[in-house]
RNA sequence: GGAGGGGUGGCAGAGUGGUCGAAUGCGCGUGCUUGGAAAGCACGUAUAGCCGCAAGGCUAUCGGGGGUUCGAAUCCCCCCCCCUCCGCCA
């Protein structure tokens, strides 16, 4: 079903593509679909665009008839006989508008949702492949064979619930929210500042947005309205925010942007809330997988010729995070069965958990292309043409901590039980080492 | 939370049922004028959809949604936002 919001914004297109796309290339639109392995009726989604125009042209020409028949009854007598005639007539003409206009509502609403099935293209580097074992490995920094003999998994360092009390958040709140204390806080807090410092060094903007969206804005994100039980809900039906993608992608929601001003950088740190409704196995022990957690993310709204480079940049920025933790990571290119509905182009960041012995995603970079933007009406003017056109998102988490903080807590434990700081983080921290008691 | 006042084009601001996508002013653009500029003058200046090879045509949009009517920026209902005053509060 069709989620449509009331109130402002997000009115004119529900669609994820250019319907002229669809239109003009329908094999292009195919071929993405099969490089992400989704399973979408094209042929139908094509057929209710052609009905649809059909039933647009109806319409149109019965309004033309009655704006026509308005303007030359202006002239005539009102209540003479010609007058009352033309009323009349005019009765059935609105009779028949009407139910053309509920036809075409109708049309429109099937047309829209079909839309919504429709994912993004994937860029033409994007490997093939529909598992994540198809994921390409681009790059892996720091080593990961000589991991401390005594590393294991955090949550079974001793007097870890000293720093992160997992038994009191259920008890006060619930699975998955735990409680941070003293230098389990301080070292979370260390950790935003310090990522914050750094991002804004890079040239982003900090900004410290609302933590509840209303659906306007949870809809051109595409939280909704496929994900709505992802997300935690207000009384008053505000949205908390899974991710700070949603308050900051908003920002400019349908706005013109200069385009001198692009591109346009920002970061901003919120708490995160995730229902994660449905997840099972793996993840229910420690940090790996919590209900609310703190991240720092980045965002960019950027100039269509330039975002693939952007897209590099922005990897760059959140790599330049890891390596001044010192903390081991790879980089995966998504393949497009792995790549997500959205998204055109996605590397993952993934840190070396040496307890676990497994890799952690901490950061997902992504290229949207055009894709957020035509959802929330986000443009630019072209300064040659004058014509506003859609800008390009991108966004990648730079970093979410709770994953990054495990990664350091195992690969930075002591064989006298205490873990190491990173030069980098110290003067945030400040100290050399964590203690558990 | 209570009472009242508002939401019209890039901005200001007219318009209370009919040729209104919307007067006027400012801003902006082009041209004329000028040695050059200013002023002045002329013309132009929203967004989107559909049709069309194109030229162009048609349609929609006055905070959002619904209703009344042959016809709605204008009348009715619901919602959102802003302002003023009162209350409450970190």
């Amino acid at each position: 079903m069709l989620f449509i919001p009331s109130g402002e914004g997000v009115r004119q297109w529900f669609s994820m593509l250019d319907p002229k796309l669809l239109r003009e290339a329908p094999e292009t639109v195919r071929a993405a679909i099969a490089k992400k392995h989704l399973a979408v009726d094209l042929t139908a989604v094509l057929a209710l665009d052609t009905a649809w125009r059909a039933q647009l042209g109806e319409v149109e020409a019965l309004r033309a008839r009655q704006k026509a028949a308005n303007n030359g009854m202006v002239a005539l007598q009102k209540g003479s006989p010609e007058f009352l005639a033309k009323v009349m007539e005019m009765k059935g003409v609105s009779a028949q508008a009407k139910t053309a206009e509920e036809a075409l509502k109708t049309l429109e609403e099937k047309w829209h949702a079909a839309l919504l099935s429709l994912p993004n293209i994937p860029h033409a580097t994007v490997p093939d492949g529909k598992t994540p074992e198809q994921n390409v490995v681009h790059a892996t920094h720091g080593a990961t064979d000589a991991a401390s003999p005594h590393a294991i998994p955090h949550w079974e360092i001793g007097g870890f619930s000293n720093l992160i009390d997992f038994a009191r958040g259920a008890k006060v709140t619930g699975a998955g929210f735990p409680f941070l204390i003293g230098e389990g806080a301080r070292l979370v807090r260390a950790l935003l500042q310090f990522f914050l410092d750094e991002n804004v060094k890079a040239g982003y903007t900090e900004v410290s947005p609302p933590i509840f969206v209303n659906a306007a804005s949870a809809t051109a994100t595409g939280q909704l309205p496929d994900k709505e039980g992802q997300m935690y809900v207000t009384a008053d039906q505000l949205y908390a925010v899974p991710t700070a993608e949603v308050p900051l992608t908003n920002f400019f929601r349908d706005e013109i942007l200069e385009e001198d001003a692009l591109p346009v950088c920002r970061c901003a740190y919120t708490p995160c809330f995730r229902r994660e409704a449905g997840s099972y196995g793996k993840d229910v022990r420690g940090l790996n997988r919590v209900h609310q957690f703190d991240k720092v993310e980045l965002l960019k709204w950027v100039h269509p010729s330039a975002s693939y480079d952007e897209l590099e940049k922005l990897r760059a920025d959140a790599e330049r995070l890891l390596r001044k933790l010192e903390l081991p990571y790879r980089v995966l290119l998504m393949c497009g069965g792995d790549l997500g509905f959205a998204q055109s182009k996605k590397y993952d960041l993934e840190v070396w958990a040496a307890g676990q012995k497994r890799w952690l995603e901490v950061s997902s970079c992504s290229n949207f292309e055009s894709f957020q933007a035509r959802r929330a009406q986000i443009r630019f003017r072209n300064k040659e043409s004058g014509k506003p056109e859609l800008v390009h998102t991108l966004n990648g988490s730079g970093l979410a901590v709770p994953r990054v903080l495990a990664a350091l807590l195992e690969n930075n434990l002591q064989a006298d039980g205490r873990v190491k700081i990173p030069s980098a983080l110290v003067p945030y921290f400040g100290k050399e080492y964590l203690n558990f008691n």
